[in-house]
DNA sequence: ATAACATCTGAATAGATGTTCATATATTAT
DNA sequence: ATAATATATGAACATCTATTCAGATGTTAT
């Protein structure tokens, strides 16, 4: 992944200096873009999508997703877990159980640009 | 994954049975989920983010981006192939180079909002 | 035709990831 | 305290994935 001086390539042959200062400045720094990338690939799993898409509609306890969805309550359980984790989702607990509910609109928001670039 | 009747669980006991069945209605194919979560899978990684990023400003030759994100040539083109997979970036032939440019709003608005998100 | 250059592709390898199994924790009822 | 229930966790395993290396393809200039 890291390059050095040791192999031959072509210049910046094609990108004219001001368009190399333009991408340049809109190019966040590489923590951010890690971030991102890590935040999207928690979308891009079936299992947390189809739990996400679940929630969309009422909040729902562990074992209720996991019989909707047919899934193993230890899978559902690890997967809300990585949710948890990017504030995708939040719960509360009442007794035994606990519910699970959307954290934020930009889930819904995210998923919805994703299906509209695959229905095109 | 697959389940049956084999193993004790908790019932629907905490979802009415018109929650269920708006929930159900909401649910997209199976496919469909599939297809979604493959689609961020690509986003999922922060060299094609950092390809998707830098090609915000301008359409940029393979060389160029390689040099300008510090990779390789060729990981580049493993990942712009995946991109070109997912109808994210087009590219046109001029001679030897192949410029690549963003093929579509949607990566713009998925990764501002995932932006969003991350800043909040 | 040959050389030089830009890009692509396939195989191999190392690292990441999701599920399962077994077990632990937490809450409620008896 | 004990049993029953709902959920969470850790380890192990199999699968997937991104990069690298070596070589192929396609284009232009000589």
């Amino acid at each position: 992944m890291q390059r050095d001086e040791d192999v031959e390539r072509c210049g910046f042959l094609h990108l004219h200096k001001d368009t190399l200062a333009r991408v340049m400045a809109q190019l966040p720094a590489d923590e951010e873009l890690y971030d991102l990338a890590e935040l999207f690939k928690v979308f891009g799993d079936s299992t947390r999508i189809k739990i996400l898409y679940a929630l969309f509609e009422s909040e729902l306890c562990v074992c209720d997703i996991a019989q909707l969805l047919n899934l193993t309550q230890t899978a559902v359980s690890h997967q809300l877990r990585v949710l948890k984790g990017s504030k995708l989702v939040k719960f509360r607990r009442e007794g035994k159980t606990v519910f699970y509910s959307l954290d934020d609109d930009h889930v819904r928001s995210i998923i919805g640009q994703g299906m509209e670039h695959l229905n095109e």
